[in-house]
DNA sequence: GTAGGATTCAAACTAGCGTTTCAGAGCGCC
DNA sequence: GGCGCTCTGAAACGCTAGTTTGAATCCTAC
């Protein structure tokens, strides 16, 4: 049998991270919602902590698989646009309205790149590690007019595009005065950035900008 | 006299805020690092809320009264590039090396877009919705091709690039094997911003989205 | 059927938090 | 000088957090 309480703390954990951010969520309302016992925290996960670090392995580990198998299957003159859909498109399209454990996640992932703790921060880096470095060459290769310093901050606000919608952070709820915000789904969303972001890292080189020149 | 201690738990408070947080940061380490009693923030600002309201309120009416400047300063046909100037640079500016206070407070305020408490998140709110509300404006009358719905979701992408940027959230830290980020200060951030942001805003429409039509 | 490891349970422990209290120090003013 | 007010100081309160404990229970294997 898979344990079924390991599987029931980590789901509820999950939901109330993405709702109440990691400090706010204590162990006794998680497991109280999931019907367990406290200290069946500490025994199946060591500490609140190591709750923590399985919530995002769990997921993030196949999500970033599958991005990476996106990013080596592109072709060697891929355009931008589909670059960016091998990237973007695996973590958002969990969100959909089938699978609310994935959309959950994905929030919670939004959330943390803010949040995060510095230890946390460490490991979430790890689990990204290997689809940054291929994401990093796919982009420059896409990109190869663009200099190495203009590239690397191209791809830092695009990272902050697209952390703030996975976050689905509302500070826009203000400027829209209509319900618009009918959360739209991961392909849907999908579909707006990418002609956005694209756009962006395409765009002419900044005037005022003094352009170090790419290392010989 | 401008009552020392008010200041100088405000300063430390900003600065603590910006670096751990709002909840990991507690009131008795600002007290000790700012060597006052710690009842004093209860004495001066009531409750930590009150400090957290205030440490906001204090930078923000200015900064947003600037921005408000800026946008009704503009010309009926500027371009994209000019809106986002207006809204972008005076937060930015502030992230210069000779106002360190400036500069920890946009780090704050990055983050805060995302941490927020429920109520926190209302009170930041209250003091952005003119802004907003004339940023809307301006920006819908530089982009009178692209449909409401559109022009939501790309504003969206806009604010989330520039608060990732804001927060410095060093997620790039692992694409860049190089030390790039020599943390350009505020305008050069400016400069590179508006380029990108610009022509994501100005990007062709995404061909899969049935556009619903502005209202009649 | 029973021994033994795996799991659950209620309860307590320690630590840190925001807040409160109340005594007293500083100081201007009639 | 003494009243009144503003502000500071040290200590404690009440609460919630994560963690630990040790007994009780379940379940499997012999």
């Amino acid at each position: 049998m898979t344990d079924a309480t390991r599987e029931r703390i980590l789901d509820v954990a999950e939901g109330l991270f993405a709702e109440h951010g990691l400090v706010n969520t204590s162990l006794r309302a998680i497991t109280s919602l999931a019907a367990v016992n406290l200290a069946a925290v500490n025994y199946h996960f060591g500490s609140k902590d190591g709750l923590i670090r399985e919530v995002f392995a769990r997921r993030l580990v196949t999500l970033n698989r599958e991005r990476v198998r996106r990013l080596d299957a592109l072709a060697d003159d891929a355009p931008v646009e589909d670059v960016l859909g091998a990237f973007i498109a695996p973590a958002l399209e969990l969100n959909t309205p089938a699978d609310l454990g994935g959309q959950r996640f994905i929030r919670l992932l939004g959330r943390t790149y803010f949040e995060a703790a510095p230890e946390l921060r460490a490991h979430i880096h790890g689990l990204y590690a290997e689809v940054f470095e291929r994401a990093k060459v796919a982009f420059a290769r896409a990109l190869p007019e663009l200099p190495a310093l203009e590239l690397y901050w191209r791809l830092h606000f695009m990272l902050g595009a697209v952390s703030y919608t996975m976050a689905g952070t509302d500070l826009m709820q203000i400027v829209a005065a209509c319900e618009l915000a009918t959360q739209a789904d991961g392909t849907q969303m999908t579909q707006r950035l990418i002609p956005f972001l694209a756009a962006g890292l395409r765009a002419p080189l900044p005037p005022g900008l003094a352009q170090r020149p790419a290392a010989a």
